[in-house]
DNA sequence: AGCGTCACCCGGACGC
DNA sequence: TGCGTCCGGGTGACGC
């Protein structure tokens, strides 16, 4: 279930080399790509990738929302996790995944796999990244990401703030879990109205939706973990998952409610919805 | 525009 | 133990 700290995480390994995901791949250039699960494929086919990428080196490797960018010398690959999605960098003689369902080969020998058991991520392969990720709202880490513009947004639509917030196009990068945790510390109910929300309460989510993805930035997203990783799962999560269990803040036992298809978790007394 | 629903998958949890 | 069933998660398509 990577969200944005996640694929910020999977980004930074790659880049830089990391412990879990071993050395970096830039500089690396593709000598072939195996496809086992065509439908892995979103663009522009299984077949498309494997002519159009070989002999192409990796020259860098960005995030925008939940996709992960590689810069190609070009073309431009980008890849969405979804939820069970990794991706790791194994040598010539790395025992089998059967769930690397798309693997790049590179001419060193290495290799990039993209492993996903659930096999609902995506790969693309486009000569502008924008063809894919243009249409994602603010990356709300960014510094120019104010307040002030949270607040304009908000106003200018009439919807209930989690399923507003989970809407890639409105803001980039939280899924399921981090809203609920910025909803619970920002103390506002799931259902609240986007433009119902005081000025006070403006900043106060907008401090929120930061200071939780900040938090799972610290953790490396550990604080998620994914699902099929062993051991840990560690959490962190002050309503997430917590349903039944005591707010960490009021003792209040938190409730799970479904809102558009989702799960979503919050505490009745901290997060009140007004008129009920 | 916004909302509901379904489809896509399969490991894990649960019930028997 | 084994077997059946359901759930969840991000997104896109579709209908109202």
């Amino acid at each position: 279930m990577p969200e944005l700290p996640e694929v910020e995480t999977v980004v930074r390994e790659l880049r830089q080399g990391g412990p879990t995901r071993g050395a970096s791949v830039v500089g690396r250039t593709l000598a072939r790509v195996t496809v086992r699960w065509p439908r892995h494929i979103a663009t522009p086919s299984a077949r498309g990738v494997q002519q159009r990428l070989p002999g192409q080196t990796i020259l860098g490797l960005r995030r925008r929302g939940k996709y992960l960018i590689f810069d190609l010398t070009h073309d431009v690959l980008l890849i969405h996790l979804k939820m069970s999605g990794d991706l790791t960098v194994v040598g010539p003689d790395a025992p089998p995944d059967k769930h690397a369902h798309t693997v790049f080969h590179f001419t060193d020998g290495s290799a990039l796999r993209f492993s996903d058991t659930r096999k609902f991520g995506k790969v693309f392969v486009v000569g502008q990244a924008e063809e894919i990720v243009g249409g994602l709202g603010p990356e709300p880490l960014e510094p120019d990401f104010t307040a002030k513009q949270l607040g304009r947004m908000l106003a200018a639509r009439h919807r209930q703030l989690k399923p507003l917030l989970l809407d890639q196009t409105f803001l980039a990068g939280l899924g399921n879990i981090y809203t609920d945790e910025a909803l619970h510390l920002a103390g506002l109910h799931p259902l609240r109205l986007s433009d119902s929300l005081s000025a006070a309460e403006v900043r106060t989510l907008w401090q929120s939706i930061r200071r939780a993805l900040r938090a799972g930035l610290r953790h490396n997203g550990a604080s998620i973990d994914w699902v099929y990783r062993g051991g840990g799962y560690q959490r962190h999560f002050r309503v997430y998952g917590r349903a039944g269990r005591p707010c960490l803040r009021c003792g209040t036992p938190i409730r799970r409610m479904v809102v558009g298809q989702r799960g979503t978790h919050y505490c009745p007394t901290c997060q009140p919805l007004p008129g009920k």
